[in-house]
DNA sequence: CCTCGGTTGGTAAGCGCTTTCCAGCGTAAA
DNA sequence: TTTACGCTGGAAAGCGCTTACCAACCGAGG
């Protein structure tokens, strides 16, 4: 207790305070299986613990048990409301489970995202999840994949929200789907020619959604004309620029445009707008993953929701349950939503 | 090497494996200060730690050094993109720390918010910021404030980021003063007659804007009348039943609403809409942070800009560098952004 | 040639816990 | 009464590192 002395009691002062050993303290304290302390001393014990302020050390529990309570969460970017989302989950799974979350946010630098595995290794977490789309790079996604089976090899296990194609426990987004879905409802109300903001070449998210989009209007025989499917960075600005860049190249006969994702349908909206074009009068927009904050935007944007929250609590459990050794799989299926961002009264 | 034996090389392996001891291993691969390793040893070591893919146990390491590699941060919650701007400076600036960030989200719950604490002063965080406005209540504030004693004793650092009252190094949010110039901003354009969404009485957030709102109206002579100034809940559908509950008692004759957050911000928005409203035309509406996701929402929300990045980054800095008794304080202040959620056409 | 300071490597003592193993004890079974 | 067994408490061996402290050994200065 002395003020200007900053460590804490350990289990050895609460020991030698209640009058017991050690060993007696850390059974009275934290209870090893299949073992009793008698009532009194119990007691003595945790008087003793209040008394002198004791707070078990993690590092050394972790040590002597060889486990941790940790789980190691990489994401490309906290910021960006998809992730938060899927953290959120991620975070309240854990903690029922009485695990700490360590978050890492790499800012989709494919050698930060090696290097925070490698820290989490070194933390010696229970389990790392990976968040975020793969890039197809076959040689980032051998390193990746080896860096996990490193961590594996050391005990921990391995999940990931996305793609299935680092051969580990995967909630596997149906992007391809949800996006061919909503080809088919847009073409169901309508529209027929499309452009999409389809991100950048390599992202393997927003190539599944652009390209089950294109595929369902092909099946539909809308198929997007190639000059009208255009990379673009993955967020509002890079998304902003290219429908500006769209636009510029003469005003496409558009009836609608797809964007990979909310956020970017954000971007195309404002560069929609300030072009002058009214949306959906003059053109349809759509987006991908139903950001709720986004929800209350006018007009409504319509959009694939993907129920974030929930894929952040079942990659925790994919994660964490069942045989260490086993790959397991979870899909996840978005769910249209037609807002007015898509209704356009010619249409009708 | 052994595939089934799940745990990794220890560095007595490693130096086994180099024939050297204990001791020159650790210095070669983690150079404790003032001594060096020859250079034949050092690259032995090297050699025998990448041959059997060692990796350093950091509980292990935090144990010996007396010292962890980990920031605990504790936010109400990291799905709210207030937050989660917030986490995505704290974790950036953590990282040039080369500390990892632990992240708590407690819902709101001051019970959780305290256990954490208490599970950060157990990893032994270096640091504990706690994210997210107080309650005024003098019991919670008093266990807080022990909890963050034991913290400190420990030998840990405090800083928050919101209202400086918990006696901790704190960046201090001017909410008064913005919420201030933004009423006097408001007035200056010709709003008059203004209702305030006011969030929860005793959230210290919400009570400092809206009562720095309130004040400068009331400089001004333009007070809001009381039945104007309506407690909600902190979240965007309390926002919008408050404001659907104000338009029930009879269409108030308001030149313009604030909310105390973006967020409720856009439940106000959807609740005018909904009772078909035109913001602005009919109503004008001003919010708080300007959340950037929320930047291109139509109307153009006209809001008190937060740095929010910058705070996450600043309050690492309070919490970590200087005399680690000393309790350090950073002020910063919002700017205003008037966009056309507040240009009423009749009041040009 | 001997001593001395500066290096570099090794030995071993922790860091704060958990847990195995053992001893002592009281009680039930024989 | 003796043997056995189930309980409870303690001693001590780690868990994987770091870091005094010590012992060689180097070349340099006396």
């Amino acid at each position: 207790m002395d003020p200007d002395q900053p460590s804490s009691a350990t289990l050895a002062d609460v020991a030698r305070r209640a009058g017991v050993s050690l060993a007696t303290a850390s059974r009275a304290l934290n209870g090893s299986v299949g073992r009793q302390v008698g009532a009194a001393l119990r007691d003595r014990v945790r008087q003793a613990a209040v008394e002198l302020d004791y707070s078990p050390n993690a590092q050394a529990q972790a040590m002597a048990r060889g486990t941790t309570a940790t789980l190691g969460l990489v994401v490309h970017d906290v910021a960006d409301p998809y992730f938060s989302t899927i953290a959120s989950g991620v975070i309240e799974a854990a903690a029922e489970r009485g695990l700490l979350v360590t978050v890492a946010s790499t800012q989709r630098d494919p050698g930060a995202e090696l290097r925070h595995v490698e820290l989490l290794r070194q933390a010696r977490a229970q389990a790392v999840v990976l968040a975020g789309s793969r890039i197809d790079d076959a040689g980032q996604l051998d390193t990746m994949r080896s860096a996990l089976r490193a961590f594996t090899r050391a005990g921990g296990r391995v999940a990931c929200i996305g793609q299935d194609v680092l051969g580990v426990s995967t909630v596997v987004v149906e992007n391809r789907l949800g996006a061919a879905a909503l080809a088919a409802a847009l073409h169901r109300e309508g529209h027929r020619r499309f452009g999409v903001l389809a991100g950048p070449p390599g992202h393997l998210t927003a190539r599944d959604r652009a390209e089950g989009f294109g595929y369902s209007l092909a099946d539909l025989g809308a198929e997007p004309s190639p000059e009208h499917v255009i990379a673009c960075e993955f967020s509002r600005d890079g998304a902003y620029a290219a429908t500006a860049e769209l636009l510029e190249r003469g005003r496409p006969a558009l009836d609608c445009l797809f964007a990979v994702t909310d956020v970017m349908a954000l971007g195309a909206l404002a560069a929609l707008r300030d072009a002058g074009l009214r949306v959906p009068d003059d053109i349809g927009v759509a987006g991908f993953d139903d950001i709720s904050s986004l929800r209350d935007v006018v007009p409504g944007l319509t959009t694939v929701r993907l129920p974030m929250v929930e894929m952040g609590a079942q990659v925790v459990g994919i994660a964490l349950d069942g045989d260490p050794g086993a790959v397991r799989r979870a899909r996840v299926r978005g769910e249209i939503v037609l807002r007015e961002s898509t209704q356009r009264p010619s249409l009708r």
